[in-house]
RNA sequence: GCCUCUGUAGCUCAGUCGGUAGAGCAGAGGACUGAAAAUCCUCGUGUCGUUGGUUCAAUUCCGACCGGAGGCA
């Protein structure tokens, strides 16, 4: 009767929880997780991204994780793509599907169908964009578009998207979105104080792990200084320590520990927006509540 | 004990040639459809250490006291 197909997505900021929350609920459902993470997608990127090992899997399959080297380029539709076509093979095969992670735009990119219609990005455009100032290329951009139209003249990024797409010819934004699955979005929230206990503590164990050793390695196997940089938080933050930058573990432990806490509550603004989500208050027996909700939803 | 410097927003500090004060960081809110862990936007009233004095008016000048740093003994 229903003609669309179902997805279960769990959300949450860094250090929620969101990852054992979704193996939970894909065993005890039968499903497989398609992780929404920008940075999990990289191979060796491991610590850093809080990847799960294979024990944490408990045996549950993981897509979208380790299909690129570090330093490919990766973008928002490619995910969009690659997710689609899992979750379409998955849904072939009758197996509920948990689309599990942080990144709130690949998140809303599936769930809400953005049609990313501007043209592929032209690397080379970009670079010769990225010898201007910002200032020069909101100029640029109302030269030719007369008006902002919507888009933040001072962000870098997105301003240099705008020019790329207004060069060849496309419109500036894209709103026709397509909703190709009902989804039941599940956030798993904590109240501040302990989220940011919970980030610290994370990154004392990241640290002891290794964290430093892993950006070292995956300089010595070529990732670029940029590419680490442009990762942001525990690459950024490793390399500028490791390039002398910051002058002690300690103080690599606080700025990373608070650029990290800021960064998840960037995470809250974008969730805030989605309206139809169920959130799990982590102190009173989630894991019943959000396997009642799965289920109904998997039957309705 | 004496001398010098110092005490201003959660932190680091600027400033007021006397008319009750402002930056950075932190924090809060927000934006963001092909880099998103990225990239950005908005938001600053605080007994200006305490207490006397001078003054129409003191956080700003003078004195004392209290706290901090350094120097001399």
């Amino acid at each position: 009767m229903n003609p669309r197909g179902r997805i279960v997505t769990v959300l949450g900021t860094t250090a929620s929880g969101k990852s054992t929350l979704g193996i939970e609920l894909a065993e005890r459902f039968g499903g497989e997780i398609i992780s929404a993470d920008s940075r999990q997608v990289y191979r060796g990127l491991d610590l850093g991204t809080g990847k799960v090992t294979p024990e944490e899997t408990r045996g549950v399959p993981h897509h979208l994780i380790d299909i690129l080297e570090p330093g490919e380029p990766f973008s928002a539709a490619e995910f969009q793509q690659r997710a689609f076509a899992v979750i379409d093979r998955l849904h072939s095969e009758d197996r509920p599907v948990f689309l599990v992670g942080g990144t709130g735009l690949y998140l809303r990119a599936v769930v809400e169908g953005y049609s990313f219609g501007g043209p592929e990005p032209d690397f080379e455009y970009r670079a010769s964009l990225e010898r201007r100032s910002t200032e020069e290329l909101g100029e640029m951009f109302l030269k030719a578009a007369g008006a902002p139209q919507g888009i933040d003249l001072c962000n870098r990024h997105r301003l240099i998207r705008a020019l790329e797409r207004q060069r060849s010819g496309a419109p500036t934004t894209d709103t026709n979105n397509n909703p190709r699955y009902d989804a039941l979005q599940i956030g798993v929230t904590w109240p501040k104080q302990e989220l940011d206990l919970r980030i610290d503590e994370r990154l004392r164990m990241r640290l002891a792990q290794g964290m430093l050793n892993e950006v070292s390695a995956l300089r010595a196997g070529g990732a670029l200084d940029g590419f680490l940089d442009a990762l942001g938080l525990e690459y950024r933050y490793c390399l500028r320590y490791l390039k002398g930058e910051l002058a002690s573990e300690d103080e690599l432990f606080s700025e990373l520990g608070r650029a990290i806490k800021q960064f998840a509550k960037r995470q809250m603004t974008w969730f805030r927006r989605d309206r139809d989500v169920l959130w799990l208050d982590m102190h009173e027996g989630f894991l019943p509540e959000a396997e009642r909700a799965v289920d109904a939803f998997l039957r309705s």
